[in-house]
DNA sequence: AAGACGATCCTG
DNA sequence: AGGATCGTCTTT
């Protein structure tokens, strides 16, 4: 039941990843010693360089270094001066593709998610298979799964900006804008 | 060395 | 509708 979940779980495509951890818990041990449970509620799946959506597609710089490592491993970076998104790498070493944890019960929006999360540049290249104080558990299975575009990557164009690469727990709140 | 901007959120 | 706020990347 509160079950880590191992390496072979991340080692596969992202775009089966993405799906796959809605309804898992986002396990938390804070400094204080307690732990918290997070059900996952949406995820976005960023597939390797070839995706002008994903950082990994500028290439590998310090920032998009562990996106290069193999699934499992936790790629957080800061953006617009305040907030710590969180992420997680998929698939065999090389792949460059990471899943985006856009919500969870209770934090709906990766900014508001990683600030209840305490994240920081300290969770950059931990290891979810391994970490004592983040880790992914089994959790209920989703009802329904709903898809959509991913938001707020107009930049990256044609395919890119109308892939269906944003998935949701039907019926949980989801990011603002059209969850066309 | 300097400038532009972002996988966001909050306020008005 | 606009401001906050700063790391990263691009350009000089």
């Amino acid at each position: 039941m509160n079950q880590r979940i191992l390496r072979d779980f991340f080692l596969r495509d992202v775009l089966e990843v993405a799906p796959a951890l809605l309804g898992k818990k986002i396990v938390r041990r804070f400094p204080d010693g307690t732990i918290k449970k997070y059900q996952i509620t949406e995820t976005e799946a960023y597939r390797g360089i070839e995706d002008r959506a994903c950082h990994a597609s500028k290439g590998r710089t310090p920032r998009t270094e562990v996106m290069f490592q193999q699934g499992g491993t936790v790629y957080v970076y800061f953006i617009y001066g305040q907030y710590w998104l969180l992420n997680f790498v998929t698939g065999e070493e090389g792949d460059a593709s990471a899943v985006l944890i856009r919500g969870m019960e209770g934090f709906p929006g990766p900014g508001r998610l990683g600030r209840e999360l305490q994240l920081d540049r300290s969770f950059y290249g931990e290891d979810l298979v391994t970490s004592g104080r983040m880790w992914i558990e089994e959790g209920e299975r989703p009802v329904q799964i709903q898809s959509g575009s991913r938001i707020g990557i107009h930049y990256a164009g044609e395919p890119w900006v109308s892939n269906r690469w944003r998935f949701f727990i039907n019926g949980q709140t989801v990011s603002a804008r059209t969850p066309d």
